[in-house]
DNA sequence: GAATAGGAGACCT
DNA sequence: AGGTCTCCTATTC
């Protein structure tokens, strides 16, 4: 610790500039009147260069240069929770230059679904992770006009993060207090899942999904989904199920009523079921 | 009209 | 065999 070296840096990328993808997936409210309905913003953070005119005294740079290095560090961190959770919902591997053309398809569903683009995933069909990987901005571009860019941009933020997570120390040293089944069904991305994991894995993760589905009392383990065709959609793009839908997914659920895994709450409401465990 | 409930058969691991 | 998925009818909100 304390070395500047030991920070982590973006391999991938312009070493003049930190493409920061910030979405707003929390407070949309602005974003919600733009043109194209995405929300998906890119920062960039220009180092100064060294020796550059607009340098001021040493002690002025290196605080501008921690500073940085503190922001890239939470940047990177909270990129590798969205990998992490995306690889566990699209039951795909963190590596984009092993996946196939399915798990691109499946990568471009997702971006998507995130950031409510229109149909992309059309535009890039046919192509493995490997062909991704070795396409230019301007070819991203040549399939997508209008998200070639973005799309782009993401790829390259998510290598960028899978590349540094390989050679350092596990970022998430935190105890594992809510996450048992997302791990456990994180460490086998090939094992199945069950409906009532993944439920409560986008329960735990309120930041990504609590626009369609989130608890309404968490102690009791009672939630509500908010956006039932979405749920059923993310379901379905985990499954390898595109035909799912609410009434398949719901029907599913009401298996558990038998199981005791979920049931109706004493006062039933719409789109409200509870856990009988509660986490 | 959408959600709920549950039967029944198919499918997959 | 268990866990859905799919399709279905009837009922409730």
């Amino acid at each position: 610790m304390g070395s500047p070296d030991s920070h982590p840096t973006f391999p991938n990328m312009d070493s003049r500039a930190l493409y920061v993808v910030a979405d707003h997936r929390q407070g949309t409210a602005a974003g919600a009147g733009s043109p194209q309905g995405h929300n998906l913003h890119y920062m960039q953070v220009h180092k100064s260069q060294p020796g550059s005119p607009s340098s001021c005294s040493l002690l002025e740079g290196q605080v501008e240069e921690r500073c940085l290095e503190q922001i890239q560090s939470l940047v990177v961190g909270e990129v590798l929770r969205d990998v992490d959770t995306a690889c566990k919902m699209l039951n795909i591997s963190q590596e984009p230059l092993s996946w196939g053309w399915l798990q691109v398809q499946k990568w471009l569903l997702w971006i998507e679904h995130m950031y409510h683009l229109p149909r992309v995933s059309a535009l890039f069909q046919g192509l493995s992770g490997r062909d991704l990987c070795s396409m230019s901005e301007a070819q991203f571009r040549q399939h997508s006009a209008q998200f070639g860019d973005m799309l782009y941009a993401h790829l390259d933020i998510w290598r960028s993060a899978v590349a540094m997570k390989a050679p350092c120390a596990p970022v998430d040293d935190k105890p594992a207090v809510e996450s048992s089944s997302a791990d456990i069904a994180g460490s086998f991305p090939n094992q199945p899942i069950h409906l009532w994991q993944f439920l409560r894995d986008l329960l735990l993760r309120p930041h990504n999904y609590s626009r369609c589905i989130r608890w309404l009392n968490k102690e009791k383990g009672i939630f509500k989904i908010e956006d039932s065709a979405h749920v059923a959609r993310l379901w379905g793009m985990r499954k390898n199920r595109p035909a799912m839908n609410y009434d398949k997914l719901s029907r599913s659920i009401r298996q558990y009523y038998k199981k005791g895994i979920i049931r109706k709450p004493e006062v039933s409401r719409r789109l409200v079921y509870q856990f009988v465990n509660p986490v």
